[in-house]
This record gives C-alpha cells, sequence and structure tokens, in this order.
DNA sequence: ACAATGTGCTTTGTAATACAAAGTATATTG
DNA sequence: CAATATACTTTGTATTACAAAGCACATTGT
C-alpha cells in the first residue's frame, strides 16, 4: 500500500528528472540508470522505466538520439540529448510542480 | 501535453490533501470540494474526481463515515472523517513525499 | 407557475504512466 | 566455460485524475 503511493508520487516528475540530467549531459541510456541511481536516494529505476520514458521524450520531440559506435564494442550506443524544445519543457513544467509543491507543502504543513 | 503533465504530477497527493483537511475537520463531499477550491490555486477539483477518492479511502480503512439528516433537507449528507489509521499513513506518505519532493528539488535547483 | 440554478451524491469511460519481468545480443571476468 | 556485466527492447498490469453525465430535491427569478 505504500510502495504504490510513492509510485503514483513519481508520475511525471521523472521525466523531468531525466530531462535535468540530459541537459547537463548527453548521455545513453544505461548510463542514465546507473547516474539517476547514484543521484538519487529517491529514484532508483530500472531499465524497463526508463527507455519508454525516453521513446516518448523523443517522440514529443523533446529530445534527440545519436548512435554512437565505440571501438571497444560491436553495437553502438544511443546517445540522448535534450531539444530546445525539451529545455523549455522541462523549465515550464519545472515551475508548475513548484507552484503544485508550495501548495501541497502550504496545506500539510498547516497545524493539526 | 502541459494540462496533461500537471494531471500526472497529482497523482497520490490529492489523496494526502484530502486526508489533511478531513483531519482538521468533518466534512461532507460537496463542502470538501468548496473547501479545497478555496484552500488551493493549483487544486481545483471536481465531484467526479473527489468521490471516487473519497470511496477509496474509506474501503481501505483511512476514513470513516457517518450520514447525517440536517432540519432543512431532506437528503441526509455523509460527513467523512480520518481514521487513526488515516492519520498515521497520512503523516508515512507526506514524508515520503517530502523526501521525494527533496530530491527533485536538489536535482532540478541544480545549476545548468 | 415554471424554468433555471444550486445542492449533494453517484457511475461510467478514458488516457496516462511507473514498474516488473522477460528477452536479445555481445563482452568480460572468474 | 559458466557467470556476470553491458546495452537496448517489448509486453502486460495496476493505479489514478478527470470529464461527463445522470439522479433527486430545493431555491431562486421572472
Amino acid at each position: 500500500m505504500n510502495e504504490n503511493i510513492i509510485r503514483q508520487f513519481k508520475k511525471g516528475v521523472l521525466e523531468l528528472i531525466i530531462l535535468k540530467l540530459l541537459s547537463k549531459k548527453e548521455m545513453y541510456g544505461y548510463e542514465l540508470v546507473a547516474e539517476l541511481n547514484r543521484q538519487s536516494n529517491a529514484f532508483h529505476i530500472k531499465e524497463g522505466t526508463l527507455y519508454p520514458i525516453l521513446y516518448r521524450l523523443e517522440d514529443d520531440g523533446l529530445m534527440k538520439t545519436r548512435w554512437e559506435q565505440p571501438a571497444s564494442r560491436v553495437q553502438p550506443k544511443k546517445y540522448y540529448s535534450v531539444t530546445d524544445k525539451g529545455g523549455q519543457f522541462m523549465r515550464e513544467s519545472y515551475a508548475q510542480w513548484k507552484a503544485l509543491a508550495e501548495d501541497i507543502t502550504r496545506i500539510m504543513e498547516d497545524a493539526i
């Protein structure tokens, strides 16, 4: 019952965080999973969670990709980076999340 | 596209806010809708959003109800209040929301 | 008198998303 | 040579916010 509500809390914000991390540094999916699990206490995602989000963000034009062929590897890696539209979306959405978070905090921190 | 992400942001927290408001004062559904729309900027809910949440919370034993027959009215009103279990759930869940929110803030406020 | 609005509760259907689980393919380590 | 790590992909499930509509009664306005 309690794992479920955390799952609900995350809805939407994962996109935001992923956009943020990728706006700082181009990364490929597997790298991003490791980076997020390292940087965050609360967001420990698995690949099956991340990749569908990446595909969605790309479909919406918020991210662009390029395949790179590393010397040490037969299969190429798919690098993701944030488009202008993605950056704008990220900033706008974060502003809205903040407004919501302030509302929540104000109501929840109110004396009994 | 932007209305959608706000909808996602709300997932789970509506329960929290409803529990909080009802822990301060017993209310019936219609009253709660008005109260929430008054107290909050970001959470403007309609009845079709609220009542299913109330039923869920009651099913889970987080709230209890009583019908009251007002003199000025043929139909009774259904008053909701928070159970001990509901209060505990609210506090625990809010603590988890806060932890998540801090994570989000830390990551999102990080310099470009 | 009667239409419109307000109060109060309920049900049905839709879109979206986090996540687990499993699968594919190659490389590296013990 | 088996086990583990890297890297990407797909399928199915459970939840939830919300719109929209409906039902029943009361109170307005004209």
